[in-house]
DNA sequence: CGCCATCTCCTACAAATGTAGTACGACAGC
DNA sequence: GCTGTCGTACTACATTTGTAGGAGATGGCG
């Protein structure tokens, strides 16, 4: 199987995800370089980011290795794991855990038009994805 | 147009959703049909009810009526209305706001098996949905 | 080799959430 | 009318998140 036990990782913020996908990206980066990373959409402090990453680390999404003076991050878990973790959450929470419901109301909303799932059907039928 | 101005409500979490859930379902509720209802999965001291359902008020989300000496609670938003804001922001946090990224995950990771896709169509073609 | 620029660590604080106790007001039965 | 029960209001406290300042460690440059 691809995944056995989906681990619960608990929801990310938008601030804890833009750090993470800061460190995906990249496959280790230093506090400052997340903080540079941020630089565009938020103004935080240095400081700030670094408290935010040792509370991620705390929380074993992330592990550090210390180089020089400074420590350079790198993610315990895989972005398609968090995604995975936190979509499932979400899901139960709003939608009983009923996927094809989240489908129908992001179809209903529009935010999926109907010629959007034929897409998406392509999508994973080239990546050759092993569904039936 | 059938929604607007998506307004912004935040991220409810699990304990304020069953809250509303449990009005939303009966259109109106009293402290006490809250707690009743929430008594299956959660014991709740009946005070831990009252202080959320305040906090849901002030934050504009339900609205009380005095009868006698109990308050009974109503809902000022519709359940679609949060969802909508809450899939929309999700959306965003996860997916860059692309839903069809989100659809193609729930596909990929089983939560939606390929024939579904159809099933939604149908689903929806069949309530009168005016997508194209 | 010493000093400055950096970076980390620890501490702090406000808001939101989950949780509940205490105090007080009101209604119902005796 | 008095009293007890029930429900609300207010207060309280731990935890998480977002945010950052100050202190102390450290490495590079002159």
């Amino acid at each position: 199987m691809t995944h056995p036990e989906t681990e619960d990782l608990g929801q990310l913020s938008g601030l804890q995800l833009s750090i993470m996908r800061a460190i995906w990206q990249r496959g280790e980066a230093s506090t400052a370089e997340v903080v540079a990373s941020l630089a565009d959409s938020r103004d935080l402090a240095h400081t700030t980011v670094g408290t935010m990453l040792s509370r991620l680390e705390r929380r074993g999404l992330i592990q550090s290795r210390k180089d020089g003076k400074h420590l350079v991050y790198r993610a315990s878990v895989a972005e398609t794991e968090v995604k995975r973790s936190m979509v499932s959450e979400f899901l139960t929470r709003l939608f009983d855990g009923d996927a094809k419901e989240l489908v129908a109301h992001l179809v209903r909303e529009r935010d999926v038009r109907d010629g959007d799932l034929d897409k998406v059907r392509e999508l994973l039928n080239q990546k050759g994805t092993d569904h039936v």
